[in-house]
DNA sequence: CTAATTTGACCTTC
DNA sequence: GAAGGTCAAATTAG
């Protein structure tokens, strides 16, 4: 039964480290005939999530291996990555479905938390809702204790409608107000993300509404919500603003100019609408994000993405080195005792 | 009219 | 018992 487990869990990674190799290969072809910039952002966040799934894998292996006793849902490796990378995310959502319902507070907890730290753009004084591709609805708020902004609760819009169980948290900094602690926990399992990511030119009100195909939306679902982390507009109180300075690691072919580039479409207050880069949609870039925003001013050329492969090497060969790991930087904790076995735990699935 | 937000009450955890 | 998290009725917005 073990070695079982062991042999699909190796071959997993195998499959997984084949797919980021070709990627890479794509990648430098790509940087040789001058990509667009929305290229090389899908590349980088393909390449991400091959990296991701294999860090989880990684530290989920070697921290508890293979079950003995597997559940009908524990067979997660397989049934929510695919060699192709695509996201099933029907099955998924499905088998996640059928859990929950049985205990959906228990599982609530037992879904993976990061925390993203989002810097508003003070120089606009536009407060307001960020973005980050998902239907938030806001359901509470609170005082906290010793915090002297007010956190608020949201959960994804289509809680009821999709089983859709993803909820954040918003938490304006005392030290700095503008910056916001976004705490997520749990991923989206409605199709809901797609829409962001493709930008309707015409009828943006229809965003909610429109249902992309599984499929053709899956690398777009990889490139999701890290660069930009939504608020929601609905936060009366604290007012987040909708624009925002996001470090990011737009370092593939030319970083900086990337880096520039995003700085001021996020200054112009038209994200979605007209740049390239939320074409498609970020991904688990967020997970790369330093909490220290000020970092990335030194961000340099190719050096992110040599830091980048030297990771993966790492990551594959060496589990998890959260000091050298792109995730490192960020306050991601995956638990592999607190994971839920039918957590989607695909690239595409986990880090949007 | 429908959907989202607000906010006090209730629940859970420590 | 206190604090954080969630619920749900009332209110507001589109």
């Amino acid at each position: 039964m073990e070695s079982a487990y062991t042999w699909e869990y190796e071959t997993v990674i195998n499959e997984l480290v084949q797919g980021m190799e070709k990627a890479k290969q794509l990648h430098f072809h790509l940087c040789s005939t001058s990509p667009s910039r929305a290229q090389n952002m899908l590349m980088q966040r393909i390449l991400s999530s091959y990296e991701k799934a294999l860090l989880i894998l990684n530290s989920k292996g070697a921290a508890e291996h293979p079950p003995a006793a597997p559940t009908p849902a524990s067979g997660v490796v397989e049934s929510s990555i695919s060699v192709d990378g695509s996201c099933r995310s029907e099955d998924l959502s499905n088998s996640f479905k059928d859990q929950q319902d049985y205990n959906a507070s228990k599982k609530r907890k037992m879904q993976p938390t990061w925390t993203e730290q989002v810097k508003v753009n003070p120089e606009n004084g536009l407060e307001g809702p960020t973005d980050d591709g998902y239907s938030w609805r806001k359901y509470g708020q609170k005082d906290i204790l010793g915090a002297r902004y007010p956190r608020s609760y949201y959960r994804c819009t289509y809680r009821l409608v999709q089983n859709c169980w993803a909820t954040k948290q918003v938490q304006r900094s005392d030290d700095d107000p503008t910056v916001f602690e976004i705490t997520y926990k749990g991923a989206h399992t409605c199709n809901q993300s797609t829409n962001a990511v493709v930008p309707p030119p015409a009828s943006p009100e229809k965003q909610e509404t429109r249902h992309i195909p599984q499929q053709q939306s899956q690398a777009l679902l990889n490139l999701k919500a890290n660069l930009r982390v939504n608020t929601g507009s609905s936060d009366s109180k604290e007012t987040i603003p909708s624009q925002f300075s996001f470090p990011s690691t737009y370092e593939l072919c030319d970083t900086e100019n990337q880096y520039i580039s995003f700085s001021a479409l996020v200054g112009d207050g038209n994200l979605g609408a007209h740049s390239p880069l939320f074409l498609s949609p970020a991904t688990s870039e967020t997970n790369y994000f330093s909490p220290q925003p000020h970092h990335m001013a030194s961000f340099g050329g190719s050096q992110g993405y040599q830091h980048f492969e030297s990771d993966v090497a790492d990551i594959v060969s060496a589990h998890a080195s959260t000091t050298n790991s792109p995730m490192g930087s960020m306050d991601f904790q995956v638990d592999p005792l607190e994971l839920d076995p039918n957590f989607p735990f695909n690239a595409s699935g986990f880090f949007r």
